[in-house]
DNA sequence: TTTAATTTTCAATAATTATTGAAAGTTTAG
DNA sequence: CTAAACTTTCAATAATTATTGAAAATTAAA
């Protein structure tokens, strides 16, 4: 349970937690599992199962589902509690970690298998025009996604100053 | 109909149609829009309602639905062709023109709706522990948002030496 | 051990999202 | 005009995805 102090902050917190859960399905994620990531990552002590349950009004095998899934993703921890048996979530507190963490997952996950698949059917042999063509836009498709790919492997190995002031010169000039 | 010479090439633009339909479902995107539009994209002359419908057997509705919010998205044009009165439709075949194209209308559906909030968030008045917690965790998401969205921003204006050269020269740095 | 607390699983169900197809709407040729 | 060709709409339906909740599995205190 969130333990709050002024409705404000309270307000604030939920609207966070709703804007993020909607960004999320635009973007593919479970909307449940942006916002148990959102609820603690606005939290100030590390949350049960049952809080969660109690401030998303969702059911105990939904939490476990997603807390999973966040835990996979390697934005969220277990953390242990002294005195108490169960088990209490915490999410990753530093932004830029999280970025990078979430860079490094989709990258694995998403990016370098389209890359794969995209390099393969290169291999083709066909010398008509239309297999000329073909081939023209999968070398360029192969181009632009292997450059997103390494600024996001760049990004990953990279730290928050970098982020910062290097991308921003580049990105002001 | 795609117009096909040789079956290696059949099967390497239907393969290539399927991956890029999965990439979507991972990001957000209908799986059909994206086929549709990997299908114009390969594709070596302009395709009708009709062509589309066949290819990827999905109904009269389906294609136009789709092909409609792919122009909206900026990224397919109507084409008229002589002595037909049906309408075809061809993709955007620079891919650099189309990564511009669709980082430009994420950025504006999608970031930059979350920074508004992420800043209106931060109006709140709590001088609290806890408070001040939240504040920070609102200032560095919008840090890293705000950052992401000028690159695209910069992306956006950029030709498309810039992106080869210039961001591949500092991810190798 | 035993038992109570807690977590995990997963079939059933709900909610959401995508698709169909036929009817209504438009456009253009004759 | 009128009719045929074509496009759009949208209620009904299908397909997909998310959620529940109770039973099974696991863990640890007594």
């Amino acid at each position: 349970m969130l333990y709050i102090c002024c409705m404000e902050l309270q307000e604030a917190k939920l609207k966070y937690i709703q804007t993020w859960g909607s960004l999320a399905t635009n973007w593919g994620v479970n909307k449940t599992m942006a916002q148990v990531h959102a609820l603690l990552l606005v939290s100030t002590k590390p949350l049960s199962a049952e809080d969660i349950m109690e401030t998303l009004q969702i059911s105990r095998g939904n939490v476990n589902m997603n807390v999973r899934a966040l835990i996979d993703w390697g934005i969220v921890q277990k953390e242990f509690v002294v005195g108490e048996r169960k088990e209490f979530f915490i999410a990753i507190k530093d932004i830029w970690e999280l970025f990078k963490q979430i860079a490094k997952e989709r990258k694995k996950r998403e990016i370098e298998p389209v890359i794969k698949v995209l390099n393969e059917l290169q291999d083709i042999k066909d010398d008509s025009e239309e297999g000329k063509e073909f081939k023209k836009v999968l070398v360029d498709l192969s181009k632009v996604t292997t450059t997103v790919n390494n600024i996001l492997e760049k990004s990953i190995r990279a730290d928050e100053h970098w982020l910062l002031s290097n991308f921003t010169k580049i990105v002001k000039k």
